[in-house]
DNA sequence: ATATTTGCTTAACGGTGTTAGATTATTTAT
DNA sequence: ATAAATAATCTAACACCGTTAAGCAAATAT
């Protein structure tokens, strides 16, 4: 009977290869590019015996998606105890965010929803027209003229950044109240506006 | 020889048939649900028919990028006019930005590479671990106790959107240098901490 | 030794983007 | 008007996808 303990380690092993080979193929060419039959090949099976382990792909991706917010918390729990003050903390834990967004690029994709399948061809002149217009702003706002590039292009991301990202966590599994959503808005761009102006 | 106008103008037509009815698919559907077939039978044609207007699906994805930007562009520029200083031009832009966000949902999500596929199940109690993780910090910043709850999901969701911007918008097609996007992440949060702070 | 369960594969369905070849309709040339 | 050439369109197919059903072979149970 212990031939069952052995079967059911065997079945646990597979299932982990599943996950590894999902997270091997994700990693490096995305998660559009899994396919069930690709991970069959990867662990030397045919498609079909993966559904005796998940009952589809979306739960594959559910179960690297899951794994991946594990490893981020870890991640960002270990930079905060190396930091002291609460501010230390904070910049330390969001460091940690980003890095982690970095070097596991496709992981991250998964994990909150970043595409990049056609909107690639940036070529498009017209594509220049919202960051023009809002450069021109920030130039007229500017006192300071030195660095005149470098400092619009860098105010400029970080009006966009804050919106882009407050959108797109609106547009993926919805964040905070629309009442809350104007606030963090106006203040984020009143705040800047001010940063800006008194630079 | 103006039967060539007229079918030029034709070709045209149907041109412009195909992109009509692959934005209304897109706007219902979201751009993942676009199929070539799916196209086809709308204009009342068969998939190939399609290869002679645009070379292929991505083409047509570009195209509707493409125009979604002009759209972007125009209502941001119409913001900006009906405004008088800098910071309320700037403020009406952002806001123009914001709605049509959310009046053109699919079409923003193809525009900058949102996606909501698979991170759905976010039953997980491991997904809240990040937010669990700042908020805590939040709340040990927050002088003043009142709102509790709604505050510190207000600074959490300020502080995630700027980081996870400023990321997204590197993963889908690289933003500044990576000089300029520490310096706008450091920014960032150190005057949102300062913020808290003196809140 | 026979029956049953298990592990796994092959084959298939309906879907995708895309291409080649056949077919039909239209235009042009004689 | 009729024949040849060209254009417009469709059908069929390829290779892929996720997923399911049926079948086979080996291990297990009776």
């Amino acid at each position: 009977m212990a031939s069952k303990d052995r079967i059911l380690r065997l079945k646990e092993e597979t299932r982990c290869n599943i996950l590894e080979a999902a997270f091997r193929i994700v990693k490096e060419e995305g998660w559009q590019a899994l396919s069930m039959r690709k991970i069959a090949e990867q662990i030397e099976y045919t498609a079909p015996i993966i559904y005796e382990y998940f009952a589809n792909k979306e739960a594959i991706l559910s179960e690297l998606n899951k794994k991946g917010f594990i490893k981020l918390a870890a991640q960002m729990r270990e930079a905060a105890a190396n930091a002291n003050s609460p501010e230390d903390k904070m910049e330390a834990v969001w460091t940690a965010y980003w890095n982690f967004a970095f070097t596991e690029k496709e992981l991250y994709r998964l994990m909150f929803g970043v595409t990049m399948n056609c909107c690639v061809e940036q070529k498009a002149p017209e594509i220049d027209c919202p960051e023009i217009l809002v450069s021109e702003l920030i130039e007229s706002m500017l006192t300071s003229k030195e660095n005149l590039e470098s400092e619009t292009s860098r105010w400029y991301y970080t009006y966009w950044s804050i919106i882009h990202g407050l959108v797109s966590i609106n547009l993926v599994n919805r964040g905070g109240s629309e009442e809350i959503n104007r606030r963090i808005l106006q203040d984020a761009i009143r705040g800047i506006n001010r940063a800006i102006l008194t630079q």
